[in-house]
Order: C-alpha cells, then structure tokens, then sequence
DNA sequence: GACAAATGATACTAAAGTGGTATCATTTGT
DNA sequence: ACAAATGATACCACTTTAGTATCATTTGTC
C-alpha cells in the first residue's frame, strides 16, 4: 500500500525540477536526461499534466513544457487527485447494507477521521515546499 | 486507494461476531449466515487468523473458532499486516538513487510522518473498542 | 515548401494484486 | 462407519500498475 504510485512519483519530480529550472520550457528529453524516467512514460504523464492545466505545452520544434501555476499552487493532493483517482482511504465495502450487529461501522467512522488528517496533510504539501533546501 | 481491503473487513467484520457470541464455538457456517460473506472466501480469511494466531480452530464434528485472545488485544493494524502486507504507505521507489536535484526525499520526509500518525491511529483501534455501543 | 523536432492521442501488453471458487485431505463426535 | 467440520492448495476472472508502440499533428528552420 503506498500513498503515492509512480505516475505521481513521476509528475512530482518532474513539476519539481522544471520548477528549478530558469529556462522556461523544458523538452521531454532534457527531462528525461535529468530524471531517467523512461521517455514515452514520462511524456504520457507531461501529457496529463498539461491536460489538467498544471503544465503548459508548446507543440513543434523548440517546443516543450513549463509551468501553469507558481509552485506553491501546486499540491500534492492534486497530483495524487490527477493520478490515482480520489483521495479517499475509505470506500465502504457495503454502502447500502448496514453491517451486521453492533459493530454498524463505527470502524468507518475510525478510518474517516484518520482520512480526513492524512488529506489535510497532503493538502499542505506543494511543489514549492518541496524544492526549499534546508527545510526538514 | 484504501486503507482497509475486503479480506480484512471480513476478518474484522467475523472477529467482533465471534466476540459478541457467547458460545465460544462458531462454526464457518453460522458466521455466513449472519454476515453474508461467501462461505470458501470466508473460511480461507478464518483459516488465515487461525494461523497468524488470532483465532483457535476446533476441527472435526462441531468444531468451529473462537477467539485466542481477548478483543482488546486484536488490534485493526494487526489484521491488516496479516491481509494486506505492511502497514507502510511509503515505499520509495527509488530506494539506491538519489533522487535527483534538491528534491532529495524531502517528500519522503514528509509522508514517513503522515505514515506515522496513520500506524498510531490504526494500532489504537481494537476489535473490543469496535464493538462498544454507543462509541462515537 | 520540405524537413525535422517536438507534443497529442490512442491502443496495446506484461505482471501483480484483488476477490473470489473448487477440490481433496484430515480430523473428530456420534 | 459416517457425517460434519476445518486444513491445504490450486485455480480463475477482473482490475490496476507500469510501462511500450505507433501514428497524427504542430511548428521552427533551412
């Protein structure tokens, strides 16, 4: 189980490094260089990145990718939102059933305020706090 | 993305029916009646409990399971180690290299300690606090 | 205008994980 | 001896994950 899969692993590290990059547009292959993320990969996520206005892409020669947003309005969860579908830790098996005896999920009501501090933090993460050197 | 999967919410689900009962054997049979869980499936997670310790099987004529240790003492991040692996929600996938420029796991650092907060949640959660009414 | 360098779109694939089913062996109370 | 129970194991369909492959389109440069 991992909070975070490679396609968001991937699209982090990339925002991340085109982000650090005074150059404003960076070719999947100047990528590619830097991250050894295998190419047709990596541009399929560029791709959806573009997709869902996190990047801006420039088609033909000399073209590339840069950033939509500052980097601070880039946030985790919004990758993971793009990447994996939804945030949730907690999708009840039985939503119409009620779950037998006493124990109605008490278990669910468990889990979603452990969701609901697990979003919170992601929430808190966004590219720009990853890039400052120095902080923990 | 879930925190709890199917095998382990049935393990949870059979865990508090057995606690609740008096009758300290239940056989595969009786729990299917109650929790309508397919019988083959549910009889492999009650074997799987048996053999991680958490359940004692009777076989033969009117065996069955019942509990081999007290409900308190079962807890929600056991059952989960046992169905779904670790607990970890933070593997990285780049476990040698470094990853490249500043961006050197200070994500890891980050998600290690949301990790945390979810282990010491779900380690607090029993089958014995599951089943008291009324618990919000 | 031709060409090459770039992204856009889409379809395919291999391996692993999930949620089961099926079958036969063994144990044990009556 | 028999039936009712668990033990062990193998199988299967479906979905997700992590990619690969291919062709179409755009656009700067000569």
């Amino acid at each position: 189980m991992n909070l975070i899969n490679r396609d968001t692993d991937y699209a982090i590290r990339a925002l991340c490094f085109i982000a650090q990059h005074k150059k404003e547009r960076l070719a999947v292959s100047d990528l590619v260089k830097a991250l050894k993320i295998p190419q047709p990969f990596l541009r399929k996520i560029l791709q959806k990145l573009n997709k869902n206005g996190l990047l801006i892409s420039y088609k033909g020669q000399g073209g590339g990718f840069s950033l939509a947003r500052i980097p601070r309005k880039i946030l985790i969860s919004h990758l993971i939102k793009i990447f994996q579908g939804s945030l949730r830790l907690n999708e009840c098996f039985f939503k119409k059933q009620r779950c037998p005896e006493t124990n109605d999920c008490s278990l669910k009501k468990r889990v979603d305020i452990i969701e609901k501090h697990v979003i919170s933090e992601l929430e808190s993460i966004s590219i720009a706090s990853l890039m400052r050197k120095g902080r923990d």
